[in-house]
DNA sequence: GCCAACGTTGGC
DNA sequence: GCCAACGTTGGC
């Protein structure tokens, strides 16, 4: 199986790329959209890599890189009554949510931004950087993730 | 804080 | 199965 690649996104509210280096590993939990949960089941594979991409900041953007480290498995928080990820529809025998678990690889030493991303070249096709794209969970193609991870090494100077 | 774009829900 | 209404996302 050929590595493969993501962007996930997270408010850093919620967690950011400092978390993660803090923690080593988190567990990917509270995506509720289908399209993404599907990519977390069935499609992750273990060392894929992935764009930490904060969203709803100032600047929002790719912060660092994780790794899948651990493939897709029920999100019991759906499970747990009163948690804010609860939803009546899911329970052990049947899961209808899905997460993933990544591990810290790098964090950059500044934001490469939403507007740094549309203005490379190679990156015009990439899903975060068209109008409208709300999907927590995308595809990136390896060129891509190439060309953000240099990106990102670049901003050291 | 505004609001456009989107995914989901539910009436019919 | 259509589609209007609704809630959410997320850039600006």
């Amino acid at each position: 199986m050929p590595k493969r690649h993501w962007l996930m996104k997270c408010e850093p509210s919620a967690y950011a790329i400092d978390d993660l280096e803090r923690d080593g590993r988190t567990c990917w939990e509270g995506v509720r959209n289908f399209q993404a949960r599907n990519f977390m089941r069935d499609v992750m594979q273990v060392g894929d890599g992935v764009l930490f991409y904060a969203s709803n900041t100032d600047p929002s953007g790719v912060t660092g890189l994780a790794a899948i480290c651990r493939t897709g498995y029920p999100d019991h928080y759906a499970w747990q009554a009163g948690h804010k990820y609860f939803d009546a529809r899911s329970n052990e025998d049947k899961p209808v949510w899905y997460m993933v678990d990544i591990e810290f690889v790098e964090r950059f030493p500044a934001t490469i931004s939403l507007a740094t991303l549309k203005q490379t070249p190679g990156l015009a096709e990439m899903m975060v950087t068209k109008k409208g794209s709300r999907l927590s969970v995308q595809p990136v193609t390896p060129a891509e993730y190439d060309i953000v991870a240099a990106l990102g090494r670049r901003s050291r100077e």
